[in-house]
DNA sequence: GAAAATGTTATCAT
DNA sequence: TATGATAACATTTT
């Protein structure tokens, strides 16, 4: 056991949490090598039936916008880190019990204060791959498409925050976002010109990239144009901030750069 | 130390 | 029935 450490989140080094997919895609990344390896232990607080993960062959490490997925024959595992959730690989949080422990033969990996599911079948069969952010199968045309059907007078705020078109958004990236597109928050999907929806579809994936970038460089927040600015990052102006939308997420804005539709 | 926050889902009220 | 408000979950930062 001498290669697992606990580090306080201070002095660790990457701050392993916090959630939107680029996020989780990185996640993916630091423990594709798990592929094909064998859990010899399955623990946690987690609810589910760590007994039928003892001996079992990962067949596949993913994710979906903010879903990972650890894949076995004939089921898997979906994990969310929700709000708070965090991870580490071959270290343990200091005084946490995590929601699901893996054990392996050289690797161990420990997920805190998370939703743990244990699902049947494939994700193939119930993913879409192609409204995931980071997935080289994002589709923008098919993410037009679902932007063509939605009831009118559905808010801008609502639409980059639904999993179902931009699948791996958060808050971040719906601020940044709209900001890149020069679109005001309060402006609705059915009122922006054709022009501003094929930006919505491009900038989405093309920010959700750049985020991926900047988080691995540790440099994520000194490129925030808008999010927590108190000035705009493009024109200087006052960055104006509200709670908006159904789930009345904060969002920065310039009133000066970004133009109200509808 | 209070408040807020990179999120989602269940439940109750209207 | 559908929509919306609210609660619930729990951790770290400001």
């Amino acid at each position: 056991m001498a290669f697992i450490t606990t580090r306080t989140s201070s002095t660790g080094p990457a701050r392993k949490s916090m959630p939107e997919g680029p996020s989780i895609f990185i996640l993916k990344e630091e423990t594709i090598f798990l592929e094909g390896q064998k859990v010899l232990s399955s623990g946690g607080y987690s609810k589910i039936d760590h007994k039928r993960l003892n001996g079992k062959k990962i067949t596949g490490i993913k994710s979906w916008g903010k879903h990972y997925l650890i894949c076995f024959d004939g089921f898997y595992l979906r994990i969310h880190l929700m709000m708070f959730g965090s991870y580490r690989i071959n270290e343990r949080k200091e005084g946490s019990e995590p929601a699901l422990r893996l054990v392996f033969k050289r690797p161990e990996l420990n997920f805190y204060t998370c939703s743990v599911k244990m699902n049947e079948g494939r994700p193939d069969e119930v993913y879409d791959w192609t409204s995931d952010l980071m997935s080289p199968e994002w589709n923008a045309r098919r993410a037009l498409k679902k932007l063509r059907q939605l009831k009118a007078g559905t808010g801008v705020c609502d639409v980059l925050l639904d999993q179902e078109i931009f699948s791996g958004s958060g808050n971040i990236i719906k601020n940044e976002v709209l900001h890149r597109i020069r679109v005001h928050p309060y402006s609705t999907v059915d009122a922006l010109p054709a022009a501003k929806l094929r930006a919505m579809a491009k900038e989405a994936p093309d920010y959700s990239r750049d985020f991926y970038t900047w988080k691995k460089q540790f440099v994520l927040r000194k490129h925030w144009m808008i999010y927590k600015k108190p000035v705009c990052g493009r024109c200087g102006h006052p960055s104006e901030k509200e709670h908006l939308g159904k789930g009345k997420r904060l969002t920065f804005f310039c009133s000066n750069c970004q133009v109200l539709y509808g």
